[in-house]
DNA sequence: TTTAAATAATGAATATAAATGATAATTTGC
DNA sequence: GCAAATTATCATTTATATTCATTATTTAAA
């Protein structure tokens, strides 16, 4: 059976450069009878004449010529591999998968991607948002590799870094009744309309620690995947919305909102990045953490 | 340094592909052992985890990944290589470089290389006419690999076939004066405009066999390099011409033309396709010559 | 034509790398 | 916890490359 070697392309190439077997083997850090017992064994084992003998230069046959132009095709794609690996060995280059379980962290998300691109020009960073088996899982099996979620859960090989604090508001319109209150009771949101982001109940804060506690429920809820369409909504008293206090403060410029504390003592909330403990000399993905956790760099 | 070898891709996607040594063995052909130390030779050679051990299996890592999107990519490529090599060997596949040294062959040769091309979808045909050293030099230095010529010169390493004869004649216009003759001699021709293709008269055979013992030339000569052009020329009574009989009868539907013979002889001509004794292997090459002998198949 | 320089080919010996068989160590499902 | 399946390890063998020393060619100059 025919084996082509990515050798045997090297020797063709270079063979066909330099003219000559002593030349080329200088180049190929071989000696002249290396060369000449390795550009025999070739042609016998492919079975094909790659050179016709010339005096004492070698001149590719047919077969050898389609074999060179075969040859500057594949062998400068080996050598940009062996590149990209060293970039990879030395934790250079990668892909920082990145799993988000914190829906309106996305806007503060691209303010550290940001600065963290033109520090790392060559890793690339992919997010994604559904998880078979959830965040942790994700992060786990190798589906991700940062994970930011509120959720930190402390398991063998995972580590958990909080990057930042912050306080869940409700966000109304300017014309909206509530506005002007300084902080919400539960009994207050039972004949609003909420909008959500689209995900389960049981993962949204203003459920599980404010309205589910006292046995109340909105009187309807809508789910908008995006934070700008859902504020556009809300400044046009179209319902509420529960989101960080920096997130409403940021758009507050564009949109007519306000934003007021969530029971008398607030929702306190932190993100937490979590990252597997494998990943440890990965240097380019230890700095994201560095870059969440103090933005400015 | 690292040197990324074909061997080292076969293995990350066969691996990647069954998902354990033993079965990725088994379709390479090796033992479970020999895998097991490949893997980790590949590992330490390009100094990157290309694997993840999770349990018994291995899971690719980033690098791995990105390494089998990279064998998927090339190794095709070696297979398709390994075919094409196998058709140059068998034969099947080259490039057939036709040489001509006989002008008015060309109409001919169209007819053979038709079919041929037909015969052997894999061969590609390239025709050449002009030979720094002569069409045996051309064929010496393998710059072509068959001549087609009227004057075949024995030369040790190289075969000579004859393929067709002809007759060359004379060809007038309906209403030229010499019109109805059964032949022409030499002095009838003194007065004319002999029209031929732009070659020196020392490849005329109607200078050299007819004009030149006689010691007569042409009153005018004209070059013309078109086989059409020039019997249109002719037809119109601009000139005479000498061709092969064949050529003038398959063009005489179409224009009015008259041929008759040269001399009370005529002469009698015979075209030659030359080749390398060296190529006698080369089935396609062979091949040729048979068509070019039997047109038909 | 001879000669010297350059180059390629050859062959035996050596060095390197790969594969194997036997066996120990893990992992997985029951 | 056990049996089946899989991987890791090691010494040994096998196969493959490389080298050194030498011979054979080719080329250009004397």
């Amino acid at each position: 059976m025919a084996i082509l070697e990515r050798n045997h392309l090297m020797i063709i190439q270079e063979v066909a450069r330099e003219g000559s077997l002593t030349a080329a083997g200088a180049r190929l850090n071989l000696t002249q009878p290396a060369l000449s017992h390795a550009v025999r064994k070739i042609e016998t084992q492919l079975g094909v004449k790659i050179w016709r003998r010339e005096g004492r230069s070698l001149v590719l046959t047919q077969a050898g010529q389609w074999l060179l132009s075969l040859a500057d095709r594949l062998l400068p794609q080996f050598s940009l591999a062996e590149e990209r690996l060293e970039q990879f060995a030395n934790g250079e280059r990668g892909i920082l998968r990145i799993g988000m379980e914190c829906h309106p962290c996305y806007q503060w998300l691209l303010n550290v991607v940001s600065p963290y691109l033109e520090r790392w020009p060559k890793v690339d960073v992919d997010v994604r948002q559904k998880f078979q088996f959830g965040g942790i899982g994700a992060l786990l099996s190798n589906e991700i590799d940062i994970l930011v979620t509120p959720d930190p859960l402390y398991k063998p090989g995972l580590i958990f870094t909080p990057v930042f604090d912050y306080e869940l508001v409700l966000v109304v319109g300017s014309s909206h009744k509530l506005h002007g209150l300084t902080f919400i009771t539960p009994e207050q949101l039972a004949d609003e309309t909420l909008i959500t982001y689209p995900v389960p109940a049981e993962r949204l804060d203003i459920y599980t620690q404010f309205l589910q506690p006292a046995g109340i429920a909105p009187r309807q809820q809508k789910q908008i995947e995006t934070t700008d369409i859902m504020l556009v909504m809300v400044a046009h008293g179209r319902g509420i919305a529960v989101l960080p206090r920096w997130l409403v403060e940021e758009y507050a410029s564009r949109f007519d909102l306000h934003s007021m504390r969530i029971g008398k003592r607030g929702i306190a909330k932190q993100i937490f990045l979590g990252r597997r403990e494998a990943d440890e000399d990965l240097q380019y993905l230890k700095d994201f953490v560095h870059f969440a956790a103090d933005p400015q760099g």
